[in-house]
DNA sequence: TCCGCTGTTCCGCTGTGCGGTACGGTGCAT
DNA sequence: ATGCACCGTACCGCACAGCGGAACAGCGGA
């Protein structure tokens, strides 16, 4: 990741964050001063005035007679008021463009509402001949890469539940119209973790789409990068890892631990 | 609350957390170093400080252009840890045992488990007639009070759903079987927000009862205080602000925000 | 009971972070 | 366009907050 280097900070809270950081990568629930101190190589006396201080505003409990302490309510607090206001929009966006300049084609990211998938955002190239989608407007689950790439992390009953309620309706001459076809592409985009399609929603369009997972590990949204056929058929793949690193960058800020 | 007072804490540290915290109460998502500075009479230098160490940790982000800062990922990594660590038990545990001392009477907590409720945990008092639940068995949702105390707090179609498919059976003469009368009973346990029963499930057993709620807002849990009838008939009114204090405190910590 | 381990406190020196001030950039109103 | 007012950021020397080593206290196991 760029570190975009901050200015000058002051060490004692960088000491007193990574503390509190370590608690969430611990295996253990409970963590002992001397067990702090000997992780991060400071003394005890700090790492135990550290836990005071936290202790004294909620970030920290303190088990009363055993003397371990252990995270308290107050980051959970912060924690949801960070889910509150962050908007998966707000976070895609610069994603959105790295990827569009990096491929200089169209960069999405879709959502599902119910049996559709409807066009958040998108970024285009700065060039004549290109690809652009209808925001807002509402598509089916199985035509399109960033449609499959939804469809195949929901569980199974959903799917299933999608199929017979809305139907494979045929888009275009590409559109997978069979069942049994669509749970093999199902699976194929699982186990790379990406989908591409060549026209089977929009003839004349290709694009790679993979998932974004929220936190609670269900799929959140989606994002692709499109281009017309000719010139973007043969780069899908080539495309994908690009595409695989946003969406990882995306779903880490909504929280996903993957 | 019981300001058990820590021992020796940093400042800078205390001060760092605090504007940590402003961000989750604040109105505004973005916040700038002039603002933070002037809510917490701290000198803008500082504040820059402690946002640039936080902003190194991933505890805050800076907005490249407009220069505002806003809660980073971290937090919520810290938080959703904590929702993985916490259970309902062990937060329960402390406050069953102060409600059970504070009564004289046997304090439970159950949770819901599909169409029953089950109990998890319960804090006997120290004397010869007392109540005593059986962990771990399941009971119905519509009779005794933590059955009704969670039941009014869920989404009419699931109340619903529960009276269509277990049907209300009859446990005790008192027990209701009324679809009509259980749903004023309902209405009368949202209002006053805790609910009452004198042998509806068990004859010879009276108890109060008020539900805890989750992150999410959803009934997570149920506590009550129970004994014998002829002895705790005529108090289960006085009970129920000091197990309604205990639930909110619970609920609390289970980061619920009401 | 003793020992070894914890967490906690003490205290004097030191180096770190404080704050007033100065700087550069951005956007709004003139 | 131009000015200005406010923003966030960097600088620097002094004061004092926090560091660290060691001493203390309380537990649990051998």
């Amino acid at each position: 990741m760029p570190d975009d280097a901050p200015g000058q900070t002051i060490a004692a809270i960088e000491r007193a964050v990574d503390v509190l950081t370590l608690f969430g990568e611990a295996d253990d629930r409970t963590l002992g001063v001397t067990e702090i101190a000997a992780s991060l190589a400071l003394s005890k006396a700090v790492v135990h005035r550290i836990l005071s201080s936290f202790r004294a505003k909620g970030f920290v409990e303190m088990d009363e007679n055993s003397h371990r302490y252990q995270l308290g309510p107050a980051v959970l607090r912060l924690g949801l008021t960070y889910l509150d206001r962050i908007d998966v929009r707000d976070v895609a966006r610069p994603v959105l463009e790295r990827l569009s300049t990096q491929t200089q084609e169209t960069a999405t990211l879709s959502v599902r509402t119910g049996l559709s998938r409807v066009y958040l955002d998108q970024v285009t190239p700065n060039r004549d001949a290109k690809m652009v989608v209808q925001l807002g407007h509402s598509v089916p689950l199985h035509a399109g890469a960033s449609s499959k790439a939804m469809l195949a992390f929901l569980r199974a009953d959903e799917v299933a539940a999608y199929v017979e309620e809305a139907g494979l309706v045929r888009l275009t001459d590409e559109t997978i119209t069979s069942v049994k076809a669509l749970h093999e592409e199902l699976a194929t985009i699982r186990t790379r973790g990406y989908a591409t399609s060549t026209g089977e929603r929009m003839s004349g369009a290709a694009s790679v789409a993979a998932p974004v997972f929220g936190h609670d590990g269900k799929v959140a949204a989606a994002m692709s990068v499109s281009g017309p056929l000719e010139r973007f058929r043969d780069r899908l793949n080539d495309t994908a890892p690009l595409l695989l690193a946003g969406t990882r960058e995306v779903s880490a800020r909504l929280g996903f631990r993957g």
